[in-house]
RNA sequence: GUGAUUGUAGCUCAGUUGGUUAGAGCGCCAGUUUGUGGCUCUGGAGGUCGCCGGUUCGAACCCGGUCUUUCACCCCA
């Protein structure tokens, strides 16, 4: 057989040890907090069938699933004639089940498949990879984990208070600094209402969403090629939205319960970001200040009905590294209408590389055995295999070298390896009960019995 | 999906108007040191120049295709 050259799908990556350990602590850290909240795990397949996932994200959404060809000869069905109506009259027939595109659809499925063994209101957590035929650039990959948090089954506002004490709790914990984004779709409906669009309020939230990017002029010139009357424009520009931080969150809502006065989704928006804003500091005392509210905050997600959540990164320029908020009818395209939920994403390895580029990943995690023992000879091996036990009972890290090499290399090993002890019975040792311990960092040698060297470890620990 | 961009040793990169045997630094291996990593010194291995095809007497270099990298757009974590 001829040698394959080892490649890989576009958009994948390997892990190493060094970067499994640093994507173990974020996964260690979020999900901590998610039980500390409350949630329960899940997991559901890789595969779901096309019926569940086709038409939820949208025509882009469909355009970037990856599809799982039918088994076996999936051309049976297909006659010449069926193809030259182009590829989408095909797929049907080759192909009935799909990658997972997020975790939040699969998780409605479940919940309604699962209806009668639920207990509502229902808390799950999932941490499971995704896939996206997107093409990969910066924080973007085609195979990636989510880590989503959701509560489905009560509409009490308390939750997205919960969610977002939540957010802060986990990127706290990962020391990174971060601007929470708030917004709610029933203030863009109403915003479309005010400006007299409310049939374009796709349109009009794509082209807003863009706003701290294209800038208001930019936003403004978008609807006017998208056909909207001049006027709206300059009735935007008047409102004078922009980004405000926890000082004026009070002006906004007070100056908008004015121009919403006739719109009530507007005014019922505002009162719902009071009572969650107002909830914030009972969770934590500081909370509002890395909370902002943002009305030009859109998000793709067709689903969202009530609040709109997007975390960016303060430490390194980088698309959202979390997103979320409230669908009040997901579990209803599958036939269970009226459940409201409520839901986070976090993007592991958008976060991964933020900490990565802000250097922020703690220094132990380089090392993970704490000690190597040397082969010596035959000899010392009995001892020093006891060695190894009793460094394990005690819950150290710890491994033999398994073959009897130059001691120097045993020594370059471990150093390679980032082990920081490396301890040693030789002939002497073996007469005086002892081991040689030399403490990489600094080159320090020692000689120890073994309770000493535990106890030593444990230390610098 | 649109528009760019990248590919030469394990890694980071040189490589003249197309010319004989493609280089450097780091890393790796061996020795210096058969009870000790890092420092020094000495020696050594390692390359289908991403892949396929074309032009040419001759291609790492020019042309086409393809895969891949990175980036922007679209969209998103």
């Amino acid at each position: 057989m001829k040698v394959a050259k080892p490649t890989l799908p576009k958009g994948t990556r390997d892990f190493l040890p060094e970067e499994m350990r640093k994507r173990q602590y974020i996964f260690n850290i979020i999900e901590s907090h998610f039980k500390k909240f409350g949630f329960l795990p899940v997991e559901t397949p890789a595969q779901e069938n096309l019926s569940v996932l086709s038409g939820k994200y949208g025509e882009e959404g469909d355009q970037l699933m990856f599809r799982i060809l039918n088994s076996g000869d999936f051309l049976k069905d297909i006659s010449p004639d069926s193809l030259t109506g182009g590829y989408k009259n095909v797929l049907p027939y080759i192909s009935e089940k799909a990658l997972r595109y997020d975790l939040t659809v699969p998780f409605a499925r479940m919940v309604v498949m699962h209806q009668h063994e639920i207990n509502f209101p229902f808390k799950r957590y999932q941490i499971q990879p995704v896939w996206r035929a997107d093409r990969p650039q910066k924080g973007r990959y085609r195979e990636f984990y989510q880590c989503d948090a959701d509560v489905i089954g009560s509409d009490s506002l308390l939750l997205e208070a919960e969610l977002i004490t939540l957010y802060y709790e986990i990127f706290s914990a990962l020391n990174l600094k971060v601007n929470i984004l708030l917004n709610n779709r029933k203030i863009l409906t109403a915003l479309s209402i005010y400006l007299g669009i409310p049939e374009q309020l796709t349109e009009f939230t794509i082209i807003l969403d863009k706003l701290d990017k294209i800038g208001i002029a930019g936003v403004v010139e978008a609807w006017n090629a998208k056909g909207f009357p001049e006027s709206v424009g300059e009735a935007f520009i008047n409102l004078d939205i922009k980004s405000t931080s926890h000082l004026d969150f009070r002006n906004t809502i007070n100056r908008f319960q004015v121009l919403f006065s006739d719109i009530p989704v507007g005014l019922e928006g505002l009162s719902e970001l009071i009572t969650v804003w107002e909830l914030l500091p009972h969770f934590n005392r500081t909370l509002q200040q890395h909370v902002s509210l943002d009305f030009t905050l859109a998000r793709g997600l067709n689903y969202y009905t009530g609040a709109i959540l997007e975390v960016k990164s303060l430490d390194t320029e980088m698309g959202s590294i979390g997103g979320g908020g409230r669908y009040d009818n997901l579990t209803g395209l599958f036939g269970l209408p009226g459940i409201s939920g409520m839901g986070i994403s976090l993007g592991a390895d958008r976060i991964y590389d933020v900490i990565e580029a802000a250097g922020k990943f703690p220094e132990y995690l380089i090392s993970a055995v704490q000690v190597l023992l040397i082969y010596f000879d035959d000899q010392t091996l009995p001892a020093t295999l006891k060695v190894l036990q009793e460094l394990r009972n005690a819950g150290i890290s710890a491994e033999i070298y398994p073959d009897q090499k130059k001691i120097g290399k045993q020594y370059e090993f471990a150093a390679k390896k980032n082990i920081p002890w490396v301890g040693l019975i030789g002939t002497s040792e073996l007469s005086t009960q002892t081991l040689k311990v030399k403490y990489l960092p600094t080159g320090a040698e020692y000689s120890w019995d073994i309770p000493s060297f535990i106890s030593e470890i444990k230390k610098a620990k």
